[in-house]
Order: C-alpha cells, then sequence, then structure tokens
DNA sequence: GATTAATGACTGACGCGTCAGTTATAAATC
DNA sequence: GATTTATAACTGACGCGTCAGTCATTAATC
C-alpha cells in the first residue's frame, strides 16, 4: 500500500526482534510476532532481512558493536593503576547490565553453539578485548610499583567473571525471584574485593 | 509374564539426552536421534518419559543433584580461611568445569527464560549454596583476624563469577578457538586474587 | 502505465507425540 | 518340558500443529 517505507524502520524491526529473541530465545521468537510488533507482515520483514537467522545475527552483531569500549590511550602516563582499574570495571559493569545489553552474554553463552561465528565475534571483540585491556592496567600498575600480580591473565579473568555475573545475574535469577544487584554497589565491592583482596593487611589501605 | 526392560536404560537414555541437548540446545535437539542413539524407537522414548520437555527438566535436575556440594561443617574449628577458601574454590571450579557437567551453567543460561523452574532450582541450590558457603567461609576468616571484607555477600559473587567464567569458557569459547583453561592452575590463581588482591602489599604473604 | 512497497494467503518441511499392532518373555497348565 | 496364555515392552507409521519462507496480487507514487 504505502509507498515510501520510513527509514526508522529498520531499527524498528531490530528493537522488536530483540525483544522477541530476549523472551523467546532464537527458536522460540516467531517472525510473525516480530512482524506485528512493528506494525508490518511477516512477508515485509523478508524486504529487510533475507533470513531469520540474518536478523538475528544482525541483532547481536549491531548489539556488540554498541557495546564496544572506545579504544584505550596507548599509554597511561601518571594515572594510577586502581584508578584506572576501578574506572574500568565500572564502565563495563554499567554497560553491560543495561537493560538493552544484558541479553547479549546470556544469548552468546545460550546459542553461541548454534551459531559459533558470533560466540568467536563476541569472544574476539569483547573478551579478549576486554581482557586484553585489564591484562594492560594491571601490567601499568605493576610498573609503577603499585601491583604485584603472579598471573596476569588469570586475574584479568577474575575481573572479568565478576563483571559477567552481574549480567547473568540480572538476566537470569531476577526475573525467577533473586534479589536485584545495583550495578554501581556490585562495580565498587568488586573493584575492593580485586584490589585489596580479602587477607587483612597490616599497611595502610 | 512381560519381556523386562534393561535397568540401565534409563541412564542410557539420560546420557543420550545429554549429548543431544548439549549439541544442539533443547529445541534443536531430536527425540527421534536420541532413541536412535540408545537403540530403541522413539515411541520407547514415552514409556519412560512423557514429554520431552519432561526428559530434559529431569536430566538437568539429575545433573545439578549430582553436582551439588556436600553439606559443610557447622563449624570450622581452627582451620584458617585461607584453606578453606583455596580448597572450596579448587573443589567448585573441578566440579563445575568436568566434562559431563559443564554443560549444566550453560544451559541453565540459555534456557532459563522458557525453564523458570530450572533457574529457580538452580539458583536455590548451586548458585545461593555455594554464595552461602563461601559467606560462611569469609565470616569465619574475618572472626579469626585473618580476613577483612567490607561487603561479604559481593566478594562471595567475585569468588563465584570467576569459577563460572571458568565453565564458559570451557563451553562457548573453547569451541571456536580459544585457548584451553586448566582447572587446576585456573582455581589456584583465582584463590591468589581474592585472597591477595593486586594491590602491593609491604606486610609478608 | 510503469515501478515499487507491501501484504494475505499459501506451501513445504519438520518434529513432537500417538496408536494400532507386534514381539518377547514369564507364568500357568498339561 | 512342551504348549498355551497373559501381558508388558516395543515399534512403524502417521496425524497434526507450527512456522520459516514464498508468491500472486493490490495499492500508492511518479
Amino acid at each position: 500500500m504505502p509507498r515510501t517505507k520510513p527509514l526508522s524502520r529498520r531499527a524498528d524491526v531490530l528493537a522488536a526482534a530483540r525483544n522477541a529473541f530476549n523472551a523467546r530465545g532464537f527458536a522460540g521468537a516467531r517472525m510473525d510476532d516480530i512482524a506485528k510488533a512493528v506494525g508490518i507482515s511477516k512477508a515485509a520483514l523478508y524486504l529487510d532481512f533475507p533470513s531469520k537467522q540474518a536478523l538475528f545475527e544482525a541483532l547481536i552483531t549491531e548489539l556488540i558493536e554498541a557495546m564496544l569500549p572506545e579504544a584505550m590511550p596507548e599509554e597511561f602516563g601518571d594515572i594510577p593503576g586502581e584508578v584506572l582499574l576501578r574506572g574500568f570495571i565500572t564502565v563495563m559493569t554499567q554497560r553491560i547490565m543495561q537493560d538493552d545489553m544484558a541479553l547479549v552474554p546470556r544469548v552468546i553463552i545460550g546459542e553461541g553453539i548454534n551459531f559459533p561465528e558470533l560466540a568467536r565475534f563476541y569472544h574476539d571483540h569483547v573478551i579478549a578485548r576486554g581482557l586484553g585491556a585489564i591484562e594492560r592496567i594491571v601490567a601499568h600498575g605493576a610498573a609503577r610499583g603499585e601491583f604485584a600480580c603472579g598471573d596476569v591473565p588469570q586475574a584479568a579473568r577474575t575481573v572479568v567473571g565478576g563483571v559477567l555475573l552481574g549480567a547473568i545475574w540480572k538476566m537470569v535469577f531476577e526475573p525467577v525471584g533473586a534479589a536485584p544487584l545495583d550495578p554501581t554497589a556490585l562495580a565498587r565491592a568488586h573493584a575492593d574485593t580485586i584490589l585489596n583482596g580479602l587477607k587483612r593487611r597490616k599497611d595502610a589501605a
């Protein structure tokens, strides 16, 4: 009927797809429902996306790209490692627990077997880059004499693990009754634990 | 009177189901394939399990129950908190990264939306109990003057997060090319980071 | 009237679950 | 121990609903 297609429609479709895949998973989501949510027919979806899988991959890829950390500076200069690490944890936590982003890790974990390219993409662009950034921060702190760390790569995994658990908590356990986690409080406490450790310090904190 | 069915068959079916759900997810797994793997007809499956969903739920529930930690002692006595925590992290990591167990967290995360009872069951019996045990250990260490911790519940999440990341790494990222993680090394380094923190200690470690 | 956006109706494939019918075995009977 | 009977275990084939993807057609615009 109408001839001009609104430029915003691709975004509308992706938003509806996000809701559908979020609520039912890839297999459970129906193209008809996505179309209905946008207010168009299912056939019109296929004018924008060649298949359900393509729509899903486009959605997740765009979400991942929107979540990517901006490039970190080459040199950290005089900034203390503690400041850098706290900042990184805070930003990462806030980003990954944002309402419209938290589904990404869950989807990657849940559907990664059926969509290995997505899992690899997420690993290469989010996980590996996040780990790399943390490793650089820790190395920077060690060079300044602030930090002492035996296994930097694994310490970076400890950092990422706590953040990831925040997203999983929000998406998997809160819906079934677990107490909500506040991203800010989580980030601060997580950073505290990782920086100071559990063992009592006889030196000044 | 009638012919008797082998007692081991239920276990065979569950093993085949584990392979199928592991490889293709709930929606992707086919009852026919599971039956074929066991060497019986699909209809025979329905003599043991009333539906695909029931089979899936039985499998995951039994896996969770097999993974449950034995009850912890009421009192920790004179055992140092560091020893308890290292031991707990090691056991937890080894258990969750075992070949036939690692699919459980992935499945809970991935299909939890469609199976809220399973998500709740896993939360209540694995996550909450694990967190509780860690909190008790940390509180024990704090009472002995070994530990100092501002936010015990969140510190427990930092511990669990690193372990969970190990399982996710193994199930999601290793299949797409990431370097394998050794559970023992992971557990030790994770415990090191959490106990000592990244900041250099002026006191003796 | 040519072109393009859009759709409702349709199809093909797939896979869960079912059922009428068969087979194997244990017990009862001779 | 041979024969019959009873019955649980098992199967092949198929019904049925669902849903991704297609197509003939309509309507708007130029």
